[in-house]
DNA sequence: TCTCCGCGTCTTTAGACAGCATGTC
DNA sequence: CTAAAGACGCGGAGA
């Protein structure tokens, strides 16, 4: 099958054929068949890279109307708004938390992108765009399964449904175990393949020898590991030299920053593809310690890339590797789902991760997606990944990642905080009014999919006396309906949890003396809400925080002796901490020196803090009253 | 007396979505 | 079902 042979624009196909693509991937013709190009639902799971951006751009330029594309990152967003900013005639908008975009004319596009909490916010806010989607497709439905965020997509996507009858729905999926089960729920027609376009050979490295799941074997020289050396250290780096040696480009995946930025180093010793301009480039970035190294790193032709480091810098390392000025990435496992950075090798030396309470196999999916990287189209001829065992879990690592599927896609909706959240939003955008409403309208949901013997409306009652008692929730009459807090910690996107601790917050300030409310004050309460992420507390600074706290106990709204659990409360009372120093003017170094966390750490709380307070401002205003220190404290933290 | 090594113990551990309203130029 | 590696600190041996 041809693209020419398409129902798409002169100007679009020629588009296409000066891009290379002429003659339709397998997996492509088979989404063609079970008519992406004529309005029908079709979910793909397929393999990264083997043509799933086509198939979505196929279903949304031959929709008859607008269509949108829910990613679940917010860089993976720009990326493909750039993408299809490239198409000719096509207008495309993009709507995510950190990019402003005029909402009022987002629906004059013919495609946007947006993040899924994105869109399930505009439904709730009754933005008008929604309603005239012709077409919507959703990148890495398999997210579906993830705790947290899985449960926001698939009510949006019951929702979406429902508010849209003929809305055209496309899923793209990663190669999981059960997709004829979202296939069913969506009522699309299932494409599995398992074809790429350059072939993928996975091995497990043990002995000097990687064996290959085709049968293929790759010997490996590893120089005699001295008494300090870490063996699979040292196998790591020699699969590195070799990809580098051989004209590919290398990712290494290891458990930890820590250990992202040790091997990085570790390579950088042996000078692989000197970059000094990259380096001089980084530094112009601004310095904080993991800034220099990075840059002293890079100046080697070696790069990591994790979390804690500042978004610029994670872009700038993700475009050198691109432009082939960086030949490695020592990486944590952000890159293994982010934007799209293929290498020729890649090299996985640690598959166990700790959990909270003990070390575990990372999940078969999240391995396979870091194998997915391997192979760059139209650059390398072949990718490898290879996972670096010794001679005794060879074995098993070959059972647990090479020839194994991936784990299925289980809905995550029965969580308690998510249900909090979703009874709450569907009675507050009113789109239900009593327990049978409420229960119709999960009744679309994966989860009422997969379980069909569950009485939702059950499930929903037991929510709806939490949210009474939460005073988010009236339900006298059996009448549903949101309290005017309920109805704007909906609409400010808080969790229910976070939005009732505020309102605790904002009662105590209002028994408590004026000249004790201030900034810690402020930023004691978002800190102290789930919606604010947890900054480790170690052993060493423990003694030092319980001070702090005490010395600033008037100024909290939290009695150290109440604080339950304690150690979480001192949590928040360090980010509060940090928080309030970075808006007496400290700057990212100080206070990655002084608190032991990574530049992006702070930028993201920042970024957090700074939504939650706005939040709590309008929660303010919802209680009849007023806390001027949300409003000060905030404008504080962006400069 | 200073340095360095060996050894036992302590410390630390991936990632990252989201809001708004009202008036004014 | 399930921890593991690096940093740190102390004591003793050697220069």
């Amino acid at each position: 099958m041809r693209v020419r042979d398409l129902p798409l624009s002169a100007a679009l196909v020629s588009h296409y054929e000066s891009n290379g693509i002429e003659e339709l991937y397998p997996p492509q013709a088979a989404a063609v068949e079970a008519g992406v190009a004529e309005g029908g639902r079709v979910v793909a799971a397929i393999p990264t890279a083997s043509g799933k951006t086509f198939i979505a751009e196929l279903a949304m330029l031959t929709a008859e109307g607008p269509a949108l594309y829910i990613v679940p990152l917010r860089a993976l967003a720009r990326e493909k708004y750039e993408t299809f900013d490239r198409l000719p005639g096509v207008s495309v908008g993009i709507s995510t938390g950190d990019f402003d975009a005029d909402e009022a004319e987002l629906g004059d596009h013919d495609i946007v992108v947006a993040t899924s909490e994105k869109v399930d916010s505009a439904i709730r806010n009754g933005a008008p765009w929604v309603e005239r989607l012709a077409c919507v497709v959703v990148d890495e439905v398999h997210l579906l399964g993830a705790p947290g965020r899985g449960p926001t997509l698939e009510v949006t996507l019951a929702t979406l449904q429902r508010r849209v009858p003929d809305l055209q729905l496309v899923a793209l999926s990663a190669t999981v175990d059960n997709p004829e089960v979202i296939a069913d729920w969506l009522d699309a027609a299932l494409v599995e393949s398992t074809w790429r376009p350059v072939s993928l050979r996975t091995g497990v490295y043990a002995d000097e020898t990687v064996e290959f799941d085709d049968g293929t074997d790759l010997d490996v020289v590893v120089p005699p590991t001295g008494p300090n050396d870490d063996e699979a250290t040292e196998a790591t780096v020699a699969l590195v030299e070799d990809a580098v040696e051989t004209g590919g480009q290398c990712l290494a995946f290891v458990r930890s920053r820590r250990e992202a930025e040790a091997l990085a180093d570790r390579l950088a010793g042996e000078d692989l593809s000197p970059a000094p301009a990259l380096g001089d480039e980084l530094d112009e970035l601004g310095g904080t310690a993991t800034g220099r190294q990075l840059s002293e790193c890079a100046r080697t032709g070696v790069g990591f890339h994790h979390a804690g480091l500042r978004s610029a810098h994670r872009v700038a390392v993700e475009n050198a590797f691109r432009d082939r000025r960086l030949a490695v990435i020592c990486a944590t496992p952000t890159l293994a789902a982010g934007v799209n950075v293929p290498a020729r090798r890649v090299v996985i030396r640690d598959q166990k991760r700790y959990t909270g309470d003990s070390m575990a196999w990372i999940p078969v999916l999240d391995v396979h997606q870091m194998c997915g990287r391997a192979g760059r189209p139209h650059l390398d001829p072949f990718g490898e990944a290879v996972l670096v065992g010794d001679a005794d879990t060879k074995a098993e690592l070959f059972d647990r990642y090479v020839t194994a599927d991936a784990e299925a896609v289980d809905s995550q909706f029965d969580d308690p905080e998510a249900l909090r959240t979703h009874v709450l939003s569907v009675v507050a955008s009113g789109f239900a009014d009593s327990l049978d409403g409420v229960a119709d309208v999960f009744s679309a949901t994966y989860y009422a999919h997969q379980n069909p013997s569950v009485d939702l409306a059950e499930l929903v009652a037991d929510v709806v006396s939490e949210l009474e008692a939460m005073e988010l929730l009236d339900a006298t009459g059996g009448t549903l309906s949101a309290t005017t807090l309920g109805a704007q910690t909906s609409r400010q996107y808080v969790s229910p949890t976070t939005g009732a601790r505020i309102v605790s917050g904002i009662r105590t300030i209002e028994t408590m003396a004026d000249e004790h409310v201030t900034a810690r004050t402020a930023l004691e309460i978002v800190c102290d809400t789930p919606d604010m992420h947890d900054t480790y507390l170690g052993n060493r600074e423990r003694a030092l925080m319980y001070q702090y706290a005490r010395s600033h106990a008037a100024e909290f709204t939290t009695a150290m002796h109440d604080a339950d659990p304690f150690e979480e409360w001192l949590t928040a009372v360090k980010t509060a901490r940090i928080l309030h120093e970075w808006t007496e003017g400290s700057d990212i170094e100080e206070l990655v020196e002084r608190y032991r966390i990574g530049p992006g750490d702070v930028e993201s709380r920042v970024e957090r803090a700074e939504w939650l307070l706005g939040a709590a401002d309008a929660l303010c205003a919802a209680l009849d009253t007023d806390v001027p220190e949300f409003r000060e404290v905030r404008a504080l933290l962006s400069p």
